[in-house]
DNA sequence: CTGAAAGCGCTTACAG
DNA sequence: CTGAAAGCGCTTACAG
């Protein structure tokens, strides 16, 4: 059972152990382990040794027998229902800067909008038991939302806010936003509002009631003027959905986009069919993505905290893996108003 | 030793393990195992009976445990330089898309175009002993290749290809796109052609090369005519060029700028100074990115075959990791013009 | 603050 | 085609 070397024959590869580690600083591995995960009942002298005997080895853990011993892995699952939006990039980049340094891997699934889809990503990501999820928005399935909840996964919910007790959320309320930018439009005089939608997921609907309560209170409100497309968004439809309305509603005098990428094809539409904008018709986006700024004219549009939204969550989500008290539940990260000249 | 439940006490979850599933099945753990990885040798009679109770039990393999055991976990590293450019978060969705239909999980990193930055995440990824990786092009940091090489991890590069030996790769030639485009210009006439860059990256670099050779074998190079800028590209900086370009050199005829983002910047640009596109100048891009084909006028560019890289060499890795041969190691998969108004 | 024992849930290598 | 034994490299829980 044992090979020249005198040591047992195994499957053993030759990666430098954390038994190897104890054996050269002098230490037990369970004290080795602790010095290594920054336990604080280890003496400066002992961590001090062990460190010398990880350099000097270069020794690297290993995860996954890390994971199996500990019932947790290093990994934190984030759904999100696109990566073509711009925007879910963003609050990606974000979460990944705020996680890595702390030893965090992210996956990242994409549910396309889809519930079924995303009950599929949830279960498989649960069996991998994540260290801690990040999820868009409330809107799930019933069996999703079970899973969730069995699961006992630290969770972090991204976009919207709730009070929901038990549910930790970083977002912004987008039906403000959406009554937000309607009031200006109303301000400048606007009086035949629409409000031009693709996608429909929960978020854009919320911007539909923020968009209702502010031309209903305006004594405006015509649902006539509201352009419900599902499917995705992109700034050809923005094109198709400008002619559309100022075909059907001649008298329309401003077009909310619910995304950047439709107002930013609304302006283009614009342009090439010779209607002058803002003289005839104001055009606000939501989001302001790249090149917004840069359009012919700037795009008035919301800017939305995604980069913090992502840098919070993640704050927070690290808090409840270590299982520390989180003082604000819901964080309200606001929105900002980007009054350019399609306005 | 053992508490009221007559079961020693131990760390044990709830989970069902493959040991439950042996017992209700009655075959051996072993068994199991190979049923569940869909070994050859076993029984089709035990394979079902194992079905059967993983059916009844919910039983989920853990990962953990699997990759310890077996020294191989099922995760991807796939590093890529940036997600700003949509160019790379396509050919992460048909990575992602290709993949976890086998059981592969894909850990994104972000180089940011630093060589430091990707050989610290190829560090850190290499300790977590991935199944595979994913890289883009070539070039890279001696320790950083050394590191690959010695980890032995099954690698397959995205977007370049190379014929050196032991190198699987799928791309296209970035040299041969840049020419083809030129060599469309100067058919239309053209004669004093800039080149407009950002970000100036390897491929980037490449493309420099395929336009300096279109225009010497055209007798019409003039290095005065290439405007690298380091740094990000973007729509705001492509305008900057345009407006540079015109300023410093009225005769230029035509820009081809390395990156859609920047030609669209300087289609906007065209429009805001008037200046006709493309009777005063013609404008080309690369990659042919969303909304390009909506522009005014609509732009000519390359189309970059992403979608169909990503999902070639996630097929490519999936065949190197289950230790199979791999007839082509070099995949080119080419590229297409889009002639549109813009030229 | 430190450690000896046991175990996490799989798979490898060997045998039949 | 099937299985008993050992081990992967950590951490938990208990003890001192």
């Amino acid at each position: 059972m044992a090979d020249a070397s005198g040591r047992p024959r195994s499957r053993s590869s030759n990666h430098v152990t954390l038994d190897d580690v104890a054996r050269l600083s002098g230490v037990s591995p369970i004290t080795v382990s602790r010095a290594l995960r920054g336990a604080r009942n280890v003496s400066p002298d002992l961590q001090a040794r062990v460190q010398t005997a990880v350099d000097q080895l270069g020794y690297v853990p290993n995860v996954a027998a890390r994971a199996l011993a500990s019932a947790r892995s290093s990994h934190v699952a984030v759904l999100i229902p696109s990566l073509t939006n711009q925007l879910f990039v963003e609050l990606i980049e974000a979460v990944q800067d705020a996680l890595v340094p702390h030893g965090f891997q992210s996956l990242i699934g994409v549910t396309h909008y889809d519930p079924a889809q995303e009950e599929a990503l949830l279960r498989s990501h649960l069996s991998q038991r994540p260290a801690g999820m990040l999820l868009t928005g409330f809107d799930r399935s019933a069996e999703a939302s079970r899973m969730l909840e069995r699961s006992d996964t630290p969770c972090v919910y991204l976009m919207e806010t709730s009070d929901a007790p038990g549910v930790h959320s970083v977002g912004f309320s987008q039906q403000d936003a959406g009554r937000a930018i309607v009031q200006h439009l109303l301000q400048r005089g606007r009086r035949r509002i629409a409000y031009a939608a693709g996608q429909l997921d929960p978020r854009v609907m919320l911007r539909l009631e923020g968009y209702r309560e502010a031309l209903r209170a305006a004594d405006c409100h015509d649902p006539a003027l509201e352009l419900l497309v599902p499917g995705p968004t992109s700034i050809a439809l923005g094109g198709r959905q400008f002619e559309e309305l100022l075909a059907r509603h001649p008298d329309v005098d401003a077009i909310f986009y619910c995304n950047d990428d439709l107002a930013q094809g609304g302006l283009l539409a614009a342009l090439r069919t010779g209607v002058p904008v803002p003289q005839r018709v104001a055009i606000a986006g939501f989001n302001d993505l790249g090149g917004s700024d840069q359009m012919l004219p700037p795009l008035t549009t919301v800017r939305t905290p995604r980069q913090e939204i992502g840098k919070r969550a993640a704050t927070m989500l690290l808090a409840l893996m270590r299982a520390e008290a989180v003082a604000e539940r819901t964080v309200d990260l606001g929105f900002e108003l980007m009054v350019r000249q399609s306005s």
